[in-house]
DNA sequence: TTGAAAGCGCTAACAC
DNA sequence: GTGTTAGCGCTTTCAA
């Protein structure tokens, strides 16, 4: 059995045929505008109902000059971290009209490009995007849109509109900070060599900025291409820890690896974090049940992605400067000593 | 500063003015259609970039009846697989002129039913979505939409238009099968307490009913609302091992519940998989840099994202059947006996 | 409270 | 290779 598909599908002209009453009235009933009487209401949404309508949107927006889409632009989906800041913008617009829109980078600047190109087609009612670097003809798109730009996850620069997020900067001078008040001196990174990772890249700034400035710089680094994941996190820290064995402390770019460090550490009998300390970035709750937790900061990705939507959604104003900044908070985990 | 917003967008025609060609024949240039001298072509690229024209989609879909979008309709994003058949789906589009457009239903028929009217008034090219459950309304929205329907993740029950995936009876079928087959007999099964899970409720199904047949029927069950995390994992297993110590293996309904569980296990010495076995679903790899590899089946999520953009790219034809089973694979890892 | 007319910005179809 | 015309399905505006 097949069942025969539609040539066309419904208009409003079928409901208003099948209710006897004129298209604009359909419209009216169905988008709840301007007073229709109870009956004309009944009759329109019966027939609407009976032949199985859904309105026509393109159309809508067309006539309207007005789509109820949010773009969102963010790096990756499989990076634990973004589906975070989506629910805090999905949960922030959920008792609005509007609706996020999802677009994925990858981390190429041309494919945001792209993107955005394709998400300003559709013409929304705003945008949010991660990140302060664009290319100049994402900036020049998005300046021209004549919509809400958001962009979150880092401070650190000049917004085109509207940034929400934390400090990168900071968060890795506080991580500094921490490590170096609990008594650890002979230092490693651990990241990913990724030269669009802007805000690993000012964390990293941050950190090493205030690990020179008390006499203790960056001892040792190591950089690994593509995802990050625990087995990633094994492998990296093997190989510091065999040519440096005198590390007493490793900083990762983010909390998976960090766990794959971990969980080496401890399968070698490490003393942790007495002889050596570890500490990740994020705070992702994935984590939460291994059996001792990761030092981390936590990046506020929920938040930063509720306050972006209510930028976009109106209920809350602009900010004069442009600037919403959020604190990243440290969190001490296990994996760091009290300090001394 | 404020950069002055501009009121409304450029169109076609402020392109054709700036250029001196007609309207039409800038549409041919930005949509490389029909043929254009390349002077011509020149000068309008020019005029477009240098106004900074984005299309109108809108406008552009109203005009050809045509939008190049596939509507894909998931129950979360938060819960690792998904982004997993994102991928494919994305990877499998990405070089046709179809863009993939994702909405969340948290699991909700209603919500599914709210997320798809709302898809189909935008009139995409296709919809693919999660499972094979959905409300009467939904179907009738579906089957009228006049596009192609593609179900995924499941092939225990008719499809409206085509369904790729694994049939979830059988991988519970054939888990039961490996863990008889290890000699394992005292089982236990831990699991979400989700009317709405109809994946995991088959996978149990086949997987009883082979115990049974075998004449090791289940022999303790333990349920938990809201998301799967490593902790409750951990808890759960604390739970049901402590109420039956006599259990010999506990077949969980994801790998992230079974790896907390295992990590638990792991904790209270407790010999695996010698004294206990365990199992997850999915084939997560974010897992794989754990210290012992939960044994589990991979659900094919990638390749069953990629068939289905497939089919609704036109790549490859609707099998005549309206079903492309995939077959569930097991993955043995560590926490399951050898067969005796 | 309801209806009629115009037009949103683009593209299909056809003419030149 | 390029231009003209009509119209996609709705909503805005104005009139009744």
């Amino acid at each position: 059995m097949t069942a025969s598909l539609p040539r066309r599908s419904l208009t409003l002209r079928d409901v208003s045929m099948a209710s006897g009453v004129s298209e604009m009235t359909v419209s009216r009933v169905l988008r709840n505008r301007g007073d229709v009487s109870p009956a004309t209401r009944e009759k329109v949404l019966t027939a609407a109902r009976s032949l199985g309508y859904v309105p026509n949107r393109i159309a809508g927006g067309l006539a309207s000059q007005r789509v109820n889409l949010v773009a969102v632009v963010i790096p990756s989906l499989s990076n634990l971290v973004f589906p975070d800041v989506l629910g805090g913008i999905s949960a922030e617009l959920d008792d609005t009209a509007l609706q996020p829109v999802v677009g994925v980078t990858h981390y190429g600047p041309a494919r945001e490009e792209a993107v955005l190109y394709d998400m300003l087609s559709w013409r929304p009612s705003g945008v949010i995007l991660a990140g302060l670097e664009h290319s100049p003809a994402s900036r020049s798109m998005l300046k021209a849109a004549g919509i809400p730009v958001v962009e979150i996850m880092d401070i650190d620069g000049p917004p085109i509109d509207v940034t929400v997020g934390i400090s990168h900067e900071r968060a890795g001078a506080e991580m500094a900070a921490h490590i170096l008040a609990a008594g650890y001196r002979r230092i490693g990174f651990i990241g990913t060599h990724m030269p669009e990772d802007h805000r690993a890249r000012k964390r990293l700034a941050g950190f090493e900025r205030v690990l020179a400035e008390a006499g203790h710089p960056l001892v040792a680094r190591e950089y690994y291409q593509g995802g990050s994941s625990l087995g990633k996190g094994r492998e990296l820290t093997g190989r510091i820890l065999s040519r440096q064995p005198e590390l007493d402390f490793l900083y990762y770019s983010n909390d998976l690896i960090g766990a794959g460090g971990l969980i080496w550490a401890r399968e070698q009998g490490i003393d942790i974090p007495g002889r050596l300390g570890l500490a990740g970035f994020n705070g992702v709750d994935l984590l939460d049940g291994l059996p001792i937790r990761l030092a981390t900061t936590d990046a506020r990705r929920v938040e930063i992605g509720r306050r972006a939507a209510r930028i976009v959604a109106g209920k809350e104003p602009r900010p004069e400067s442009g600037v919403i900044a959020l604190a990243p908070t440290f969190l001490p985990g296990d994996t760091i000593r009290a300090p001394r």
